[in-house]
RNA sequence: GGCCCCAUCGUCUAGCCUGGUCCAGGACACAUGGUUCUCAGCCAUGGAACACCGGUUCAAAUCCGGUUGGGGCUACCA
């Protein structure tokens, strides 16, 4: 059965590039029908800290990645430590001011990668290098090999040593990571080969690079997931876009279901270049999975974002939000983007900028706009279709353009030159603020 | 520097394995037009790429070699 593992390091968030590589791991072992693990490591004590690991763990689960195990490298030193003095009795390694090392042997070493195909190191470069860059040389003349670290000197475990023995322990079929691994590979066959194990097999995935083409940073954008909670984006499209950031069903396809991924996935299609992470084609993706959720659900997943901003939209009837909701999930990219365009609807008093006054709330608009108000007020049965008859018929009696009065109308209401039909926006604010932001205006 | 990986529109990619169906398809972004009370949306249209050089072949985006360019690693961090 496959088993894959996705290993993250608690010195950090999950870093969008950590979830991508999870992600390609999770639907390996989906759609392998196999089983996916989690391994906290956790080794570095002094860095790794419990508020990472939480966010981590609760960012997957955010995801939608599920796990059938889940590990902890820190709470398995003695397994680490009695396997390298296994080595050392046995002659492979040996120790040296308290750390122990791994013998390396001079040959060549040849991987298959699942995604890159034949890969070949030669051990004699793995050179021992002086602190001016030098290698240090034997007495033949020949560079000296550089050994392996396996426990560090304070008796902790070091990283590539862990990973192979956990890797072997809990049974991985496949390891799956980002490029930057593929030179710790021979390492750490080397140590399988040392401990007598049988490796497992290899992919390595192309890195996740910024805009500008280099390391995906804090400079460049956002790089933990929880960032882009905070901003909005729909766990669905986050992993929508990071599965399309090298690999493709092959389809055509840009949205793509995850039970249809999981299904057509296949590690051998994974490209083998790095991908440019793209703020633009996340956001629009953002946006088609906001434009196809119900807007009852969307509405409460807007919820936080208006309880944040302190909007109160309790004491509103409770079907308005997702009304308003409905009307604005074609122009709202990110959750983020509702309150900006959409808060109007929830605040008792709007602040109209003095430009837009100046420009649409002059005085020679006060008699159309009495003559709305006073007509709306009159309606018994107030909604977008008798406000747009009013509305109407008071141009026409006016003998003006509709859009002469509309512009105006919508600045009085939503304070914003944008945004949805106006009768529309009527309805959605009802009869009695539509009068009373129509008074107040000019 | 050494070792390793990579190279199709600005970006993500399809095609490459199994050469001809590709004067290279889709998406984002951009531009133009249409719809409309504005914006968004939607619809239509457009510009935009096989890094370079050489080889193999009747035929190369596709196979091989080199060059250039980019990236990674080079820690008793993970």
């Amino acid at each position: 059965m496959v088993k894959v593992r996705f290993a993250p390091s608690p010195t950090g968030y999950l870093h969008i590039g950590g979830a991508r590589t999870a992600l390609f791991n999770w639907l390996y072992a989906k759609s392998q029908q196999g089983q996916f693990i989690l391994r906290i490591e956790d080794t570095d004590l002094e860095r790794s800290k419990k508020e990472y690991e939480d966010e981590i763990l609760f960012s997957m689960k955010w995801l939608g990645m599920d796990w059938d195990e889940l590990h902890y490298q820190s709470k398995r030193f003695d397994l680490y430590r009695a396997k390298a003095a296994q080595l050392v009795s046995e002659g492979k390694a040996y120790q040296e001011n308290g750390a122990t090392l791994l013998k390396t042997t001079k040959q060549e070493i040849k991987i298959f990668d699942l995604i890159r195909g034949e890969i070949t190191f030669d051990t004699t470069n793995f050179i021992s290098l002086k602190e001016d860059g030098t290698p240090f040389f034997n007495a033949q003349g020949e560079p000296v090999l550089k050994d392996e670290v396996l426990i560090k000197h304070d008796g902790s475990p070091a990283y590539n040593f862990c990973c192979v023995i956990d890797d072997s322990a809990m049974e991985i079929t496949h390891v799956i990571r980002g490029e930057d691994h593929i030179s710790n590979t021979p390492k750490q066959i080397l140590m399988y080969q040392a401990l007598g194990l049988k490796p497992p097999k290899f992919a390595h995935l192309p890195l996740i690079m910024g805009e500008d083409g280099g390391r995906l940073s804090k400079r460049t954008g956002a790089v933990a997931v929880s960032d882009y909670r905070k901003m909005g984006f729909l766990p669905e499209a986050i992993v929508n876009y990071l599965m399309l950031l090298g690999w493709s069903p092959g389809n055509n396809q840009e949205i793509i279901e995850l039970l249809s991924a999981v299904k057509n996935f296949s590690i051998k299609k994974v490209n083998k270049a790095a991908a440019v992470f793209s703020m633009e084609k996340l956001t629009w993706i953002n946006g088609e999975y906001i434009k196809k959720k119900d807007p009852k659900a969307l509405a409460e997943l807007i919820k936080p974002f208006l309880d944040e901003a302190g909007i109160n939209y309790k004491d509103k009837a409770p079907a308005l939000l997702a009304q308003v909701v409905k009307l604005y999930q074609k122009r709202i990219p990110t959750l983020k983007d509702f309150i900006p365009r959409a808060g109007y609807v929830f605040y008792d008093e709007i602040s109209i900028p003095l430009e837009l006054k100046e420009k649409y709330l002059t005085a020679d608009k006060k008699p159309a706009f009495n003559l709305l108000s006073e007509n709306i007020k009159i309606l018994s049965d107030f909604n977008a279709k008798t406000a747009e008859e009013t509305f109407r018929e008071i141009v026409k009696d006016l003998n003006i353009d509709s859009a002469e009065l509309v512009h105006p109308v919508r600045i009085a209401l939503t304070a914003s030159e944008v945004g949805p039909g106006l009768f529309e926006t009527m309805e959605m604010l009802g009869k009695n603020l539509t009068v009373k932001r129509l008074q107040q205006a000019i």
